[in-house]
Order: structure tokens, then sequence, then C-alpha cells
RNA sequence: GGUGGCGUGGCCGAGAGGCGAGGCAGCGGCCUGCAAAGCCGUCUACACGGGUUCGAAUCCCGUCGCCACCUCCA
């Protein structure tokens, strides 16, 4: 599989250091407030990747962090929700969407403040090891002078760089906060013992600690949004860098979500939260749309992108739905198998746009084959569609078997049967009075030359 | 000032020297009692100006416009 190394700027052979087993980091949000879109696209581009190697055969080893402790944190905790109540609950709430999304678990989920003796240990080793020091107000500084490398992600030098703030406390402007002394205004659960005196960690550090302890010194991929290249990526590698570790081998970020053409900002008030949007359409819409354009390319999302994905996404569904029902009586098996041009696409960088263009024609495919009553071709794109569905994560909802669902069913049956009654007396307008009473209440019929099917509007 | 990216048909959105990606919307047709769904067709695009080439949306130069990062950010 080829990847795009956001470090060297172009595609590369993915190398798993150990052979069969993928490595990756990605960086997962600091849960000062509900997720937004970009939130939910960034953590479905990992876990379309994880997917996609797994089929491959690859094991996959994700670790995605919390960032629970941190200034924003703490600035918004109140009397009455303590800062790790409120961690905790936006924490909740990540995990709420992450799973209706279908987003799959990562193999661990650390969190910054379960993590203080290894964040520690690192500081330590940089301080001794000259990459650090200690200032005058308490706070330990990465010595960004001291390694040589520091810009090497973003291809910046330090001189050319805004950073500001050097002087009194930081040496030069490019150097980071790794421990940051406990101040008055701030809870005293927020803060540890250390040998630097009470603090918290900064923010990179805990990134490079918790790399290295699930990971080791070497892993495979970083990933995370195109925001965090710099500073948050430039100083974990650094500082990583410095204390003895080779760190990951290829960098990925994915491009941020705009919203009608700006990016998501508490100023503009445009931010777009996953909540407002799981209210307004089926988990599986939103997946579908923000799988919909290529991981590296800005999406921006507007009113009415959501409506496109649905019906989109209802077309596919329909296919389904149709050839299974047609299938059902048929001898035919039904074999999941990836289409090669959908392997191609997805071993080329992930190019989801151009793997969903391959499920669509497949899904033409399977139609014109039930159309043209060839079962055994439709067997065969509705095997590949499932596939590629699979793989992709997007499941429908599956029909209801419960007692409700078998009494509901009869008695819209019988509607069915009195409208086709209806339809052999040439009774039309019987036969659609019926039709729009059922729609009224959400229920749609649609005719076929094997009789009349209905279904719930969702 | 530095770094990176983008400008594709009504809209979204891939591609990247030569066979019309795909979706959504619209229109016409087939099918249907009428619908719906599906199928077929249609609208045929690559910011602008030069250049390289047998051939450029794709490469090069220039121009214009937009975005992101350099401060917390997926």
């Amino acid at each position: 599989m080829q990847l795009y190394d956001s470090k060297a700027h172009e595609l590369v052979d993915l190398k798993p250091i150990n052979n069969g087993h993928v490595s990756i980091y990605v960086c997962g949000p600091t849960v000062q407030s509900e997720p937004h879109i970009g939130h939910l696209r960034s953590a479905l581009v990992y876990d379309l990747l994880s997917r996609w190697l797994a089929h491959k055969g690859l094991k996959v080893t994700l670790i995605r962090n919390i960032t629970d402790i941190d200034d924003k944190v703490l600035e918004k905790h109140t009397d009455e929700l303590s800062w790790w109540e409120l961690a905790y609950k936006n924490e909740l709430e990540f995990q709420r969407q992450f799973d209706a999304l279908g987003i799959q678990r990562p193999s661990n989920e650390p969190r910054a403040t379960g993590h203080i003796p290894e964040i520690l240990q690192m500081i330590s080793k940089l301080v001794d090891a000259g990459f650090a020091y200690r200032a005058n107000n308490g706070d330990v500084y990465f010595d960004s002078a001291s390694w040589g490398d520091y810009g090497e992600l973003t291809n910046q030098k330090p001189d050319d760089m805004e950073g500001e703030g050097a002087g009194e406390f930081k040496k030069s402007a490019t150097d980071f906060t790794l421990w940051k002394a406990s101040k008055d205004t701030e809870p005293e659960s927020a803060s540890w013992e250390s040998e630097f005196g009470q603090g918290r960690p900064g923010w990179h550090i805990e990134c490079s600690a918790m790399a290295e302890k699930y990971l080791g010194k070497n892993f495979d991929i970083h990933g995370g949004g195109l925001d965090l290249r710099f500073p948050h990526h430039e100083n974990e590698l650094a500082q990583s860098r410095a204390s003895g570790s080779e760190f990951a081998n290829l960098w990925m970020h994915n491009g941020l979500v705009t919203v009608e053409g700006s990016k998501m900002s508490k100023s503009l008030g445009n931010s777009v939260f996953g909540a407002e949007l799981l209210n307004s359409h089926s988990p599986m819409v939103l997946r579908y749309y923000l799988l919909s354009a290529h991981y590296r390319s800005v999406l921006d999302y507007q009113s009415g992108s959501l409506d496109e994905a649905e019906s989109a996404l209802e077309r596919i569904e329909g296919f389904v739905e149709r050839a299974a029902r047609k299938l059902g009586d048929s001898q035919y098996t039904i074999e999941h198998l990836i289409p090669e041009a959908f392997d191609v696409a997805m071993e080329d960088d992930l190019n989801l746009p151009a793997a969903i263009a391959i499920l669509h024609e497949k899904v033409r495919e399977g139609n014109q084959a039930l159309d043209e009553q060839r079962l055994r071709d439709a067997a065969g794109s509705l095997g590949e569609v499932l596939a590629m569905l699979e793989i992709l994560g997007i499941e429908f909802e599956t029909e209801s078997t419960g007692a409700e669902m078998l009494v509901l069913g009869s008695l819209i049956e019988e509607q069915i049967r009195l409208r086709s009654e209806a339809r052999e007396n040439k009774d039309f307008d019987l036969a659609d009075q019926i039709r729009d009473k059922l729609s009224e209440i959400g229920v749609t019929l649609e005719d076929d030359a094997d009789g009349t099917t209905w279904s719930i509007d969702a």
C-alpha cells in the first residue's frame, strides 16, 4: 500500500517495521467540548485505514489518545462541574458519536492524566541530556535551539517563524512547555508533585510519552489533523527524537472540514457539531458523507451536503434490498469479493472517492442485471457491493423482527392486499387513496413486476 | 515575512500528458393504470495568459483568486 508521507512530501510504500503488524498513533481530541464534524472526520480516516490494513491481513495496533487536561479544560470548569467531570463528560460524548458512526474502538485510548509518571520520566531525560531547561517561573521548556533538526517536519526555519514569548522565561520563541508549574488560580486536583515542583504536563509531551509506552521507540504511522502539524507534531518529533526515539516512520495528516468555505471557529460561530447532524440524519449518512472526499482534501460542509449524501446512500441501500429480495429464493450464492479496481483505489493512498465510484458502478451493474433478470450477475454484483460496504463500515439497519413490527407488517400487508384488489378492479382512485394514506403515516409503497413492497421512511 | 495546499461541468468531488471517474440536481425517453424505484440518453468541465509536446485539465513560466499553519485546535 502507498501512503502520502507528509514529512517526506511524497507517496511511500508502507513497510511495517514488524512484518505483518502496523503500529499507528493518532492524536485524539482534547475533551474540552463536544465533538464537531472535523473530529469525526479525523477519527473516521484512521478507522478506514485500520479496516483496510486489517482486510489486507495485517495486525493493526491503533492508539488514539485523549487529552483530558489542558488550559482549555481547566478554564471551562465551574463550581458545579469540575475539570475532570467536564473532561469525562465530553469524552463520553465523543465515544457515543464515534460508536454511532461505526468507528471501531482503537487498541487503546490512553488519557494524558493516566501517564504522568511516563511524562515526567521523559522530561527528566530531556533535562538531563541538555535538551530542556527549568525556567524561573517553575516551568520546564524544551530548548529548541539545542535540537538542530527542529522544524524538520514542517520544513521551517526557526528564524522565519513568528513565535512569541521569548525573553523573560523562554530562551527562544520556539521553545515549548513540557511541564507547567501550577498556578494559584488552578484547582489543586489538576497538579502533580514532581522533581520540577507541583505542576502538570504541557500538551505536546503526553503524545510522545504515550506513543513510546504503547508503540515503542519506533512505530509505523503517526496521524492527526492537518492543523496539528505545527506546532504539535513538530514538537512531538523534536522531543521524542531528542530523548532517543526514532519515532514515526511516516506521517499522515487529514484535511480539515470547512463550513461554507471557512474554518470552523468560535469567533465565527460556525462550528457544526456532530450531535446536530446526528439529529437530522442517520449516522451512516454522515459516515458516507465524510468518506466521500479524499482524506487529504479540504472537505467543505454546506447545508444540503448531507441530503445529497443521503440520496446517494439510498441508491445503494435500495439496490441491496431489492437484490436481496429478488435473490432470496434463488440458488445463487452471494460471495463477498472486493473488486480489483476498489482494491487498487484503496491501496493508492486510501483513495476513497475513487473506491466509492467503483461501489456505485457495481450498484448500477447490479440494477441492470436485476432489470434484465440476469440473477447470476445480480448475485455477483450484490456480493461485491456487500464486500465493499463492509470495508467502508457502512451498515444498513436491518428489519426489526420484534413483535410490534410483525403486527405492523401484517396490518400494512392487509392494506397492500386491498390495494391490489382495487388495482385489479381498475379502481385506481381507491388504490391511490390507500397508498396516499400509508404515505402520510410514513409508509412508502413501491410496485414492481413481482408485486408491491413497503418500507418505513427513515 | 516563512511553510504547505487549492482553483474541475448547475452543485459536490476524483483524476493527473492521449480511452467522457462517481454522486447529487435538471431535462428527455423506457418501464408503470399513475407514481416510486431502476435503466438508457442528455447537459461534456478543468481560473487566466504564455510555453514545452504529435497531443496539456494534467508538465514549465507568469498572473489572478482562495484556503490552512506559524497562538488553542481533528
